[in-house]
DNA sequence: ACCTGAACACCGTTCAAGT
DNA sequence: ACCTGAACACCGTTCAAGT
């Protein structure tokens, strides 16, 4: 019986990739598989829970990494699958935050990350703030990257610096020349990633060098 | 005249503060100031520029740290700040990446962490990344405490582990000392915090050991 | 210029009715 | 059990009309 269930959010999934998430409605999704919006309710019990089992299936589609690789590539790897199939589905990122999936699927991921980082050494009482401050900072790039906060946007950087006085933006004006620049996005995303692998190597040290 | 549009937007983030982002519409923001909805018009064009104007007055009320203070006691210090507020909006908090503002008061919050980074060392060309990765942490931690991402929240982290067998979460199992126990929010925030710090410093550093 | 009230084309959801 | 169609109480926004 969640045949149907699933036929609904994967179509809802769909319409929200195309047209976005304001143009998910009841009746926009019921109509595409030929139902009434009413004839939804008994297998979605509201519009709500029809958001959060948008997000659910796309936590359904990340790939998990090989757990033969070592710690630091499978972090890597699932920031990466993380990211593909964010990109692929830009309009329901901007759920991630306000709808966190309690799924079997999301499970795995948490799962993956909290043995990344106890393979990397990490005391148990560091695991849980680590695990949350990494996904945070991956998820938080990746709906920034989804909405264009990154990348000139709506004002370009000069437009935007144009707002205030000089006077007011001494270090703006230095880095004029890095801002006006597009970014590399891949290339940052990697960066960030390092950088909070890092994080966690220097964890894990803390704690040997505590040990030993 | 931006005085009348400013009492709209201030009573809208009174709604939002109070009743939640749903409960704003151009019909209840324009009621509590004994208005009709089309009234506003003039003033904000769409519903789409209150939520956003909503977002602006929420950064407006963030406290700029003492240029005096340290590098990274200016950094903690905003961060402390921007939460504080954020913690009295929570419901306006997870608007944050999905409109982010353009404005005078944001582009000095951006201002000041781009100082605190080149007062840290940081070479020019990092700046830009490092001010992206830590305010996207920041922000994404602070919306998560705002929706209860962290905390139990509907489903504690047993009926969590319930989802899966254990034999597919040795991870979880392992730490359930640590899960179970609630977390102490605010020791968090300032350890994240401490380790964002710590990779501008290490940024810092790099440049150092480079040129000397 | 600023505001109103009616109207339009949507919503999510309830409910009585059908098969 | 599953689905429908009408209805209710809302939306954002347009428009003609008032002052």
């Amino acid at each position: 019986m969640p045949e149907r269930k699933t036929l609904i959010l994967e179509t809802a999934l769909q319409i929200a990739t195309e047209s976005g998430v304001d143009a998910v409605s009841m009746r926009s999704v019921a109509s595409r598989i030929d139902l009434t919006a009413m004839a939804l309710y008994p297998h979605v019990p509201s519009k709500e829970a029809m958001l959060d089992g948008i997000v659910d299936r796309l936590i359904a589609r990340v790939k998990l990494p090989s757990p033969e690789a070592p710690w630091d590539e499978r972090l890597a790897e699932l920031a990466r699958s993380f990211r593909k199939v964010a990109r692929a589905h830009p309009s329901v990122v901007s759920m991630l935050f306000t709808r966190p999936a309690v799924t079997p699927d999301a499970l795995r991921l948490v799962e993956t990350i909290y043995q990344a980082l106890l393979d990397a050494g990490v005391p148990d009482a560091e695991v849980p703030r680590l695990e949350r401050l990494i996904s945070t900072a991956i998820v938080g790039f990746v709906i920034s990257e989804a909405e264009g906060r990154f990348g000139p946007g709506s004002a370009t950087p000069r437009a935007r610096r144009a707002l205030l006085p000089g006077a007011e933006l001494p270090a703006h004006h230095r880095l004029a020349g890095q801002l006006d620049a597009s970014p590399h996005i891949t290339a940052e995303f990697e960066a960030d990633v390092a950088d909070l692998i890092e994080l966690a190597r220097r964890a894990g040290r803390r704690r040997k060098s505590t040990t030993s």
